[in-house]
DNA sequence: GGGGCCGTATTCAAGTTTTAATACCGGCAA
DNA sequence: TTGCCGGTATTAAAACTTGAATACGGCCCC
């Protein structure tokens, strides 16, 4: 499961309701091109496929273009995909890129816990990894993969630290915040 | 372009012929189901298109079992696929990893070259992202993208220039190596 | 001796991603 | 005025991945 559901959701929910083109801009703009391989036809499959599962309600403001809101369900789905991104390290790094982009739509606490979940995983996968480095016979070569695994992990642990401190300390405004642009998304609208 | 063809003419090279089971289960034994999201189905899709491709011969030793080797085109696609997988760094880490686990079936001096060159892109696309994150406005955890981004790609760097050290002194049995296993595939044939 | 389970080996359908193509509209330069 | 380019908006076909299903043989145990 890649990133797609979740920066789709998350980009028609930010606008209340939106259209393949605006969000295809709005995410390459933001280089999600590259970080998480997003392309023209994944984001109008997705669409498609969020409203056949329930999660998007499609109308046609106008003929040749095809406007997208949340249901419901899709409010829910996205909250769960947007936990599990942050929640649960994976090889591929995309997720979590794609929770980032999404982060001023949990509250403090609940990212910060989500992030705390995080670390216990990272901690744990380092933990496993560095066992089966010291016990690697043959070949040898085979040990660099391990050795890899508890560099990135590593890495992971020491900024997810890093941003569990800046949460802490107050950084960036976020959904429940005295004072926030609130929890229903605070898209800047089109013109 | 993922790690699965790599990973598929490595196995099939190192062996000089295999079946799908047999492939499989090597890579399953690696980790690959972990590292590089390899799948059963993946690797048989793999083998037919790879085929297709003009990169694989077949045949059918016993009924019910399809064999498969390199052909000519397939031995030089493995090295540029190998070669790619190192040089050049990507947002998902599967292909660095396929390419470790491939990693003695290059000369020494060419692996190190070839990490060199990886350097060389971690540190340009550090100093991008690094100028991003000085520059960047509106909304601010967007910020938090590229700390990601210049984080993970320190993490590469300093990872890379180990593995450079660990085989210019000497580590690891290497192809073209004086009394080394071969360039032809050092695999353990099936009993 | 047959019922169930494990290992061998592959296929299939559904879902997803990738790449390229399509269509239309407005502006601007030759 | 026409020819083309860039921006808007979507579709289509092919490739790839995922997860379950299939088939068959051997072995063990009651």
């Amino acid at each position: 499961m890649s990133a797609t559901r979740l920066l789709v959701l998350g980009v028609v929910r930010g606008y209340g309701r939106a259209h393949g083109y605006l969000i295809g801009n709005d995410l390459i703009s933001w280089g999600a091109g590259d970080w998480a391989n997003i392309k023209w036809g994944s984001i109008y499959h997705a669409l498609k496929q969020l409203t056949k599962d329930g999660y998007l309600d499609e109308d046609w403001p106008v003929p040749g273009r095809t406007d997208y809101q949340l249901t419901e369900a899709g409010e829910f789905e996205y909250k769960r995909l947007l936990a599990e991104a942050f929640r649960r390290p994976q090889p591929r790094p995309d997720m979590l890129f794609a929770g980032l982009a999404m982060l001023p739509s949990l509250e403090r606490e609940e990212a910060i816990g989500l992030l705390e979940q995080r670390l216990a995983h990272l901690e744990s996968a380092r933990a496993e990894a560095a066992e089966k480095l010291d016990g690697w016979q043959e070949p040898p070569h085979v040990r660099e993969l391990y050795g890899l695994w508890v560099h990135t992990a590593d890495g992971g642990i020491s900024w997810t630290r890093g941003l569990i401190d800046r949460l802490r300390s107050g950084e960036y405004p976020m959904a429940g915040d005295p004072g926030s642009p609130g929890v229903a998304g605070s898209w800047p609208l089109p013109a």
